[in-house]
DNA sequence: CTGAAAGCGCTAACAC
DNA sequence: GTGTTAGCGCTTTCAG
């Protein structure tokens, strides 16, 4: 038999406690599922009520009253990328039987509005945030001043006082440039790549890139750097861009696979082949990755690694607020697929 | 000059007046930024207070007193899927200028579970729900009982005292199946189709499918009806299986991008040539389909028009709870790209 | 422009 | 097993 539908919205637990001639007490208990702790006629009676009547929690009043809220909140600045979904689906895979549920909020508008969202109020309706930084710097971080347990992650130079972990950065731009000159390319493009700045992601991929040329005594040559964006539009407009520039290439390093694979579909489009013309290596190892025409090879920071450290320094400060700040830097891996061969 | 770092997090809005020699009220009114209704240097002594304290307002309390949260939820079956990743953000977009957040959250486990998601409480914390449904069907929806304003998205048969936007499932099916036969194809295989069973997203495409091949004469072969998943992982372990199985055929319906790109990796790693030897058509008209290799043709089931008609309904039904129930199917077109040349 | 009182709906702590 | 009390931190309402 399919229940009534619901009377009102406004109904409250003490409406429920009349309904079934008991006290709020014993419907919260029946509600919270605190056997022992009420007679099984009792609980058929409250249930009746509560199914008949369609009464639910009220959410807030419980975070309120329980100082927890039991969400854990990742704050992203694009709800569809690949790479933030899939860390995304780690997480709440490892939070729930912590008890905790992961919700994903959009960090406001670009990238650079990253500590925006630290010191804008709403994410602190949630127990602890996890936050990627790509564009911001450190220092920007002390001045945001957060308040509840944050875990940083992407960037490698944040404050020593903040729980973080980092993706290793300049480690996996050498890993991904070596594998491209071990190919027997010579002249590789960066996409999304940043020769000067502040230490965010470009930066010091760019870096990593750079010492790789160096160590095989590769010449650098800045007009290979485009300093677009990470996006498949990006990657696409950025060897478009190339091309058209006349800029000579054997090989191109997206900054993320996204930019990759917007590279290969320039690359496919123009009649260049991937990899015998041109070879690509991305960033990330997105399941896209495996399935790309040619399979892309990608720098695996190894996110599985990532998760379960955004996840134990998440537990550790909600555990104990004073703990010690830990930062933790899975080493990256390369996985070769057809794209350098 | 870099303010304190925070005192403790358990300060509250009477600590603040206290400390400003102020009432709560007029800390309040700071926050909240009635300019009118404090003076200036008032405002800036409470500011200052704030700012030396790190305070900051307690979400659950504000939420439990004004009846709100500001949150609508979009409950996904999962996080790493760029079509609802693609959804999410339009909506965020869509709903920022009326005042709400949009957040994301995992429906419990499986693709099944999503009327589950209905009944469980954490949804409730937020003031509206938009579900996707995509296994579910009609009944389990009054089951239910949803007691928040909800609009369903993705299903056709949807009980008609829910609001409801309707994707044009078996009309975007034959437009792809009839995009299929018209660049010569006779025997297509349909990854995650379904033939039997209720309404739901794989039945209903697979019945487009049918009538298509119906409306031009061409035989139905139930043995080319792959009734797999629609993921990356599926469409290309569907291929690989019709090709061990010795199954013959010249073209691949996947019912998401995702499924066909899958299928897209197999038919390369296979040798077939894409489009000359087999022919190849997605659903959802998500980013990824622009920047295949090839180009994938994909049904776009005008994505951003129920973006539009999502929000529609929904405000509606924040500001009157009684409105009638109304459902908006924007019909499917074809994006017609190489791999259907 | 500023403040005092009341109460949103729930659950921890403690009776009985 | 069940009930009573108190109060989480905020904002609405109404006084001044």
């Amino acid at each position: 038999m399919t229940p009534q539908p619901a009377e009102r919205a406004g109904l409250t637990m003490a409406d429920v406690a009349r309904l079934a001639d008991v006290s709020v007490m014993t419907v919260s208990n029946v509600v919270n599922d605190r056997e022992d702790r009420v007679g099984a006629e009792t609980r058929r009676r409250v249930l009746e009520v509560i199914a008949t009547t369609g009464y639910r929690v009220n959410m807030p009043a419980r975070h309120l009253r329980q100082g927890r809220t039991g969400s854990i909140v990742l704050a992203v600045p694009d709800f569809a990328s690949a790479y933030f979904g899939e860390l995304a689906a780690r997480l709440a895979e490892r939070l729930r039987p912590h008890g905790f549920r992961l919700v994903m909020e959009l960090t406001r508008g670009t990238l650079d509005d990253e500590l925006e969202t630290l010191s804008s109020p709403h994410l602190d309706g949630h127990d602890a945030i996890i936050l990627s930084m790509t564009a911001g710097t450190a220092r920007d971080l002390v001045d945001a001043q957060p308040r509840k347990p944050l875990v940083v992650i992407g960037e490698r130079s944040v404050p020593s006082d903040f729980d973080h972990v980092a993706m290793d950065n300049v480690g996996g731009a050498r890993l991904a440039t070596e594998a491209l000159l071990d190919a027997g390319a010579r002249r590789i493009a960066v996409i999304g790549g940043q020769v000067d700045g502040p230490e965010s992601m470009p930066v010091l991929r760019t870096q990593g890139y750079r010492d790789a040329l160096a160590s095989k005594s590769v010449p650098w040559d800045e007009g290979l750097v485009i300093s677009s964006g990470v996006g498949l539009a990006d990657g696409k407009l950025a060897i478009m861009s190339l091309i058209e520039a006349g800029v000579q290439f054997d090989a191109v390093f997206g900054l993320t696979d996204a930019a990759a694979l917007g590279a290969m579909s320039a690359l496919a489009a123009t009649g260049r082949r991937v990899p015998h013309d041109v070879k690509v290596v991305g960033w990330d190892n997105t399941e896209l990755a495996t399935y790309a025409v040619p399979p892309l090879s990608s720098v695996e920071p190894d996110n599985s690694a990532m998760a379960d450290a955004i996840v134990r320094l998440l537990l550790r400060r909600l555990d104990d607020a004073d703990a010690p700040a830990e930062t933790a830097t899975p080493p990256a891996r390369i996985v070769h697929r057809a794209s350098t061969r």
